[in-house]
DNA sequence: ACTGTATGCCCACACCTGTTGACTTGCCAA
DNA sequence: TTGGCAAGTCAACAGGTGTGGGCATACAGT
């Protein structure tokens, strides 16, 4: 199924710019990675990241296309898909950093957000609906699913909280498989008690 | 315990600033929100921000001062701080966009990561640390707590991944609060099977 | 009423941004 | 050897950035 691609004189220019981009677009975020910076750590002029990548934002789509290759789960024990699924994230956040950098970037640009979007929708939801019949609670319990990982990838790889840096692998998969489980395949938890018991009600104000 | 504050006439402008920085850096993160574009925004003339904050650095400082207000938990039953602290949490996010602002900015900026941990370390440290003697296992659950709020903050007010924006807070509370008793008090889970079992291995490999 | 000071606005500086066009170089086919 | 074309270089543009100095204004204390 491989194309059979043109071998280009300018392949090494243009995968030296990709990689450079991915670099600072993953330790900078969009606004602060500049067209010149990139240029410069892959060594070549800036106005050939226009000749290649069109513009920018190009740029910024073909650093960012990303595939989370999700294992097919449908033939795993479905008692064993959080492990199998967190492992997987830890092994994706860790082999490469362009997920560091959609991250990055999906927060503080809409084109990066729309692209994160997109991820869920086409790479995570078909997972969700092979575990759950109805597509709605699929999405529900896979949003549930998705602030857990993204959350851990937040903590640990962009604000770098000291505690979520120093957990171990096996740390992570320990406490985070079975409330991935329990969000997947778990039944739905109990109704909370009403809003007016326990809390003090206090609303969080400015310190000033 | 009030500071006599000598009122001063531009304590309107001073606030309009704020508040203006505040929802800008909210909407926009760091970079994009210009100093140009919140004094507009304000009604003011850009200088006056730097008069009476310094520097972009100084408004940000400014605009991201925030308090938790964690409610004192070790009066509430036990088994109640799961569902305590996530209500909490939601009328936090929702009350206030300062700490949408922060989520933004410390995702891009280095003083804004430092900011986030300084909060984690100061205001959310305390409480954990009133739930388990051991200050070690309780920065280790904590991380895990904080990965799990956070990242439901990330996917619903900052990446709007759908399904995550469209939770209710009931809904919420109902699958968050067990997730988070859990990190907090529960027993620490088994380790699971080794890494060669079920998963298939495979690492995750970019489209081309 | 006078004056000192806080407040606010205008303008400019120096720098950096994405982007473009014209130019030079070097390879490959005829 | 010649011609054509891709690859790479250089300089510049128009616009936006944070920031600072200078000047008018309006208020407060005498």
């Amino acid at each position: 199924m491989e194309i059979e691609a043109p071998r280009r004189r300018s392949d090494d220019t243009r995968a030296a710019i990709l990689r450079a981009a991915r670099d600072r677009f993953a330790a900078e975020g969009y606004e602060r990675a500049t067209i010149r910076l990139i240029a410069r750590e892959a060594d070549i002029d800036p106005s050939m990241v226009m000749r290649y990548y069109g513009n920018k934002a190009g740029l910024f789509a073909a650093a960012a296309e990303f595939d989370l290759r999700m294992p097919d789960v449908s033939y795993a024990p479905r008692e064993h898909v959080g492990v199998i699924l967190v492992r997987h994230f830890l092994d994706v956040w860790e082999d490469d950093e362009a997920f560091t950098a959609l991250l990055r970037v999906g927060v503080t640009n809409p084109a990066g957000a729309e692209k994160m979007r997109g991820i869920f929708r086409d790479q995570l939801r078909p997972l969700a609906e092979s575990l759950n019949p109805d597509p709605e609670e699929a999405d529900k319990r896979l949003a549930f699913v998705a602030s857990q990982m993204l959350g851990m990838a937040l903590s640990r790889y962009v604000l770098r909280l000291p505690p979520a840096v120093d957990l171990t692998r096996d740390e992570i998969v320990r406490w985070l498989a079975p409330t991935i489980q329990g969000y997947l395949t778990g039944e739905a938890p109990p109704s909370p008690p009403p809003e007016d018991a326990g809390d003090d009600g206090a609303l969080p104000a400015r310190t000033e």
